[in-house]
DNA sequence: TACTTCTGTCATCCC
DNA sequence: GGGGGATGACAGAAG
């Protein structure tokens, strides 16, 4: 076409401006290397038509492919952090390709300008290790103050579970002898065995055939004193209250009554349903880390409160064993291998109730230690996830800076190569020597290594056929 | 008094 | 098939 500008006919133009190609080979390999580092493309440096060219086509070039590049890398990466759990942050070889990526493709400044200390903010927070390590004055190197808050709340759970693995436990049942409690009350074997009536559970003893609804408080009732129409016995005892076993104990100097079985059963019923038996004192659990005083004072008002109630329970089954003369304590039905527990029931001839009392005895009691354990697992879980979080958190919030930074680059590289466009454009003239309009023409460069100035249709049209010509090549 | 937390216990599942 | 561990659900005690 007529208004094709050959690149030929401008070169007698740019050879005022410019040394002739041929002189300058070396020179010009050397200053695209300098301007692929430096990024400076001054117009001014002694460089031809084809080499800026060349130079602009591979900019644009690395250009979108690092375009391209950071929002890909940036969208998948903020699609693990907020889609994948647990991800090490250090191991995100996306964001190492994606810096070197940068830093390969701009100009040292840029690269410079690219380099976040991201790697540093991660690591700088690793996973370390004190999950079971969450005692409030332990968790002062933890900055991240979501993290802080969330350590918080579970910190002072864990440090009472931690504490209460390694307190020893109590033994409150030294001389307790509570078959005599009832009968102490001033109550009748007959009136004893009515009150005790109640359905056992599945070994005949158990107390919570009722669930918790029914009570089992003849000792909390001891005060109070039975009337004789509380005798169904679902309806009363309510609220085993911890602490009541001393009241037991008080009550407890008179002697089993061993010839009625099946009231001793029934007196079982009465003993106390608390909970809280083998609390130890840190399990007050959930105070703020930052509260360390207020988590010691509340420790300590949970140490009392556990202190009472943590034989009642215990001493319930205790008092129930010795209700049935069981030589064994409650530690030692728990505690015991299997095979002892088979060997003790074989060797000591015990009846059916004293056998469905030892197993109802050891099985709540592996099961209060399974259930310690349980939450326990259940903590830990759910601090990890929190932490988890926080790294992911962490992690997205560096992503972020690092786009930014890479999208300011790119605007920078942008406007240089624009500029240079523009540069060259200024230099260029037609046959005619009038100046090429920028607007209507494009610097194009073909597979051939070829560099013309054409009209922009056409550069579109070409560009079309490229890309079929490619389509076909794949 | 309602709510929360902690704990023990039971029922159930799974190994 | 029984025993034991794990865990959800529930209830009571206490703050």
């Amino acid at each position: 076409m007529a208004e094709d500008v050959d690149l030929k006919a401008c070169q007698g133009a740019l050879d005022d401006c410019c040394p002739p190609r041929g002189e300058h080979q070396l020179e010009l390999q050397e200053e695209e290397k300098d301007i692929n580092q430096s990024n400076s493309h001054h117009v001014d440096s002694p460089l031809s038509l084809e080499g800026y060219l060349q130079l602009l086509s591979s900019q644009v070039e690395n250009m979108l492919e690092v375009n391209e590049k950071i929002q890909v890398n940036f969208l998948e990466d903020t699609q693990v952090a907020t889609s994948s759990g647990g991800q090490d942050p250090s191991s995100s070889h996306d964001n190492i390709n994606l810096t070197q990526t940068l830093q390969n493709s701009f100009s040292p400044p840029d690269a410079i300008l690219l380099r976040t200390d991201y790697h540093t903010q991660l690591n700088s927070k690793p996973r370390h290790l004190q999950r079971q390590e969450f005692f409030p004055q332990s968790s002062s190197d933890v900055t991240n103050p979501e993290s802080l808050f969330h350590g918080a709340n579970l910190a002072g759970l864990f440090s009472a579970a931690d504490l209460r693995n390694l307190t020893a436990h109590d033994d409150n049942f030294g001389d307790i002898k509570l078959m005599s409690l009832a009968l102490e009350e001033g109550f009748g074997p007959v009136e004893v065995s009515q009150i005790y009536e109640e359905p056992c559970s599945d070994s005949g003893l158990s107390l919570s055939s009722h669930h918790s609804t029914t009570s089992y408080s003849v000792c909390c009732e001891d005060s109070v004193g039975y009337s004789s129409g509380v005798k169904s016995a679902p309806s009363y005892g309510l609220g085993a209250v911890g602490g009541h076993c001393q009241e037991n104990i008080k009550h407890s100097h008179g002697a089993y009554p061993g010839d009625a079985e099946c009231s001793t059963e029934a007196m079982l019923q009465q003993f106390l349903h608390n909970h809280t038996y083998n609390q130890m004192p840190t399990q007050a659990a959930s105070t703020p880390e930052h509260h360390q005083q207020t988590w010691m004072k509340k420790s300590n008002e949970v140490k009392d409160r556990c202190h009472n109630s943590t034989a009642t329970n215990r001493c319930r089954d205790e008092c129930r064993a010795k209700a049935l003369r069981i030589p064994f304590s409650v530690d030692e039905i728990v505690s015991m291998s299997v095979d002892s527990f088979n060997t003790m029931l074989a060797k000591n001839q015990l009846t059916e109730t004293q056998i469905s009392l030892l197993r109802d005895i050891r099985r709540r009691g592996k099961n209060k230690v399974a259930a310690q354990k349980c939450r326990k697992r259940k903590l830990n879980a759910i601090l990890n996830l929190e932490e988890d979080v926080c790294n992911l958190q962490t992690q997205k919030e560096s992503l972020k800076k690092e786009h930014s930074q890479c999208s300011k680059s790119i605007n920078q590289i942008k406007q240089k190569l624009n500029n240079l466009y523009h540069d060259i454009f200024s230099r260029l003239r037609d046959d005619q020597g009038r100046p090429v309009n920028p607007c209507q023409y494009v610097i194009h460069c073909n597979s051939n290594g070829g560099i013309f100035i054409i009209p922009k249709h056409l550069a579109k049209s070409e560009q079309k056929q490229d890309k079929r010509a490619e389509a076909k090549v794949r």
